[in-house]
DNA sequence: AAAAACATACCCGTTAGGGGGTATTTTTTT
DNA sequence: AAAAAAATACCCCCTAACGGGTATGTTTTT
C-alpha cells in the first residue's frame, strides 16, 4: 500500500486526484492539505510514501517545502506538480531532491504513473521536460541557478514591490549596490527594458499572495 | 440529458471533472477544449446546454468567449471556473451574461451542483462572492468600471510589457497622452510608486501569455 | 441645452532605474 | 595557495515614468 500525501491550493484539483486515486487498491491517500507549512507538519505526523506538491502555495513554496521534508525524512519521494513549463524551476526542484516533475496541462493519469514509479525507486519527468539541461548545472549551454542567493532575495524583495531604495534598507546595503545586483540580473536573464525585471519577478516567483 | 461543455488550460483539472461528472446519469460531456477560441467553435459545433469556462486561456480569455457564445446561442448556460476571487472579473462575467461563478480551491462537487443548478434555469455562485455588489454596477460603495475604455487598453499593453512610446505608435496617441493615461489610472485606482502599475496590470489582467 | 466624463495633448520639474564602467573585500571553488 | 565568483560600493550619463498643472474638442449622460 502506498501512502501518499497531496498539497495543491487548488482544492478542486485535488478533488480530482482523491477520485482518480480511489480506485486504487494500492495506493492510500494519507493527507490532503492548501499549503506549504501544512505539508511539512502533515509529512513528519503521517509519514507518506510519497508526496504530490504544487510549488507556488501559500505560506511556503513547494520547493521549500521539499527540502524541509527530505531534511527530516529522506526516504520520501517527493513529485512536484505545477503549471510552471520552467527550467529554473525544474533545476531547483531537482536539487532540492523532487524525484518527479509533472504539468498540470498533462493528463491526470499521469500522476497515478508519476506515484507507482517513483515508490519503485524511479523518477518520472514530464516528456516536456529536459531533465539532462535541468539536473547537470554544469553544462555550458545551461541557464542554470544563474542567480546567486544575495540576487536571488533581491529578486523576491522586486516581486514585493520594493523600490531600490527600500530594498537598501531592509538589507542594509547602499542604494548603489542594489542598482547593481539589478544591472547583473538583467544582463544575466538576458532581460531589456525597465519594466522587464519585475515582469520576470512576478512571472517567475512561485511563492507570491498570501 | 444535460450537455456540457468544458473550457481549461490544465488538462489534469479537465480529467478530474471528468471523474466526477462520468458517473452522473444525467450529465454528458460534449466536449473539451484548452483554449478560448477551441471553446466558440465546440460550442457552434455541438450546442451544449452547459459551458464550464476559466477565465484565464490561451488565444482567447473566458469573458471574451462567453460574450461570443451568449451572441450566436442565448440559451447556453455559462459558468465561470477561476481562481480569480476578483469583484472585477465577477462583475464582467455577470456582465457578459454567465450564469455561475466558482472558484477553484471550492470542492468539485460544487461543479456538480452548479451545472444542474444553471440547467434548472438558475444560477449559481461562490459563497465567497458578493452577487449583490457586482452585478449592480450604480451602488455608490462599489468601485465598478472605474478605468474608461482607452484606459483599459494602455493598461492591458502596459501589461503586454509595452513602454509609453510603444504605445502611443500603436494607437497613435502622442506620448504625453498615454503617459497622462498612466497618472489618472494610477490616481483613480489608489496607487503609488513606479511599478505598481505594472504589477496592477499583470496580477489583474486574465489573459496574458500565449 | 447644460453638465459631466472622456480623450487628446502640451507644460515644468523630479527621480528611480538602467547602460556601462572601476575597485575592494569576502567567500567559494578548484 | 591560486583562481573564480559573489558581494559590496562608487562614478557618469540618460531616459522613462512619475507628480501636478492647463487646455480643447468630443462623447455621453442628465
Amino acid at each position: 500500500m502506498i501512502r501518499v500525501a497531496i498539497a495543491e491550493d487548488h482544492q478542486s484539483l485535488i478533488d480530482g486526484i482523491n477520485l482518480l486515486l480511489k480506485y486504487e487498491e494500492d495506493i492510500s491517500v494519507v493527507g490532503m492539505v492548501n499549503d506549504g507549512e501544512a505539508l511539512v507538519n502533515l509529512v513528519n505526523l503521517k509519514q507518506p510514501h510519497v508526496v504530490l506538491t504544487d510549488i507556488k502555495m501559500p505560506k511556503m513554496d513547494g520547493i521549500t517545502a521539499c527540502k524541509y521534508i527530505l531534511k527530516e525524512r529522506p526516504h520520501t519521494k517527493v513529485i512536484a506538480f505545477t503549471m510552471f513549463e520552467d527550467q529554473g524551476a525544474v533545476s531547483e526542484m531537482i536539487a532540492a531532491g523532487a524525484k518527479g516533475y509533472l504539468l498540470k496541462n498533462s493528463p491526470l493519469e499521469d500522476v497515478l504513473t508519476a506515484i507507482k514509479e517513483v515508490h519503485k525507486g524511479g523518477t518520472f519527468f514530464d516528456k516536456t521536460i529536459d531533465v539532462e539541461a535541468a539536473s547537470n548545472p554544469s553544462g555550458q549551454g545551461a541557464k542554470k541557478s544563474l542567480l546567486s542567493k544575495s540576487e536571488r532575495e533581491i529578486l523576491r524583495l522586486i516581486g514585493e514591490g520594493k523600490s531600490s531604495s527600500e530594498i537598501a534598507e531592509i538589507r542594509f546595503n547602499s542604494v548603489s549596490t542594489i542598482e547593481k545586483h539589478r544591472k547583473n540580473m538583467i544582463r544575466k536573464l538576458g532581460l531589456s527594458g525597465k519594466g522587464e525585471l519585475l515582469r520576470y519577478a512576478l512571472e517567475t516567483k512561485y511563492n507570491f499572495e498570501s
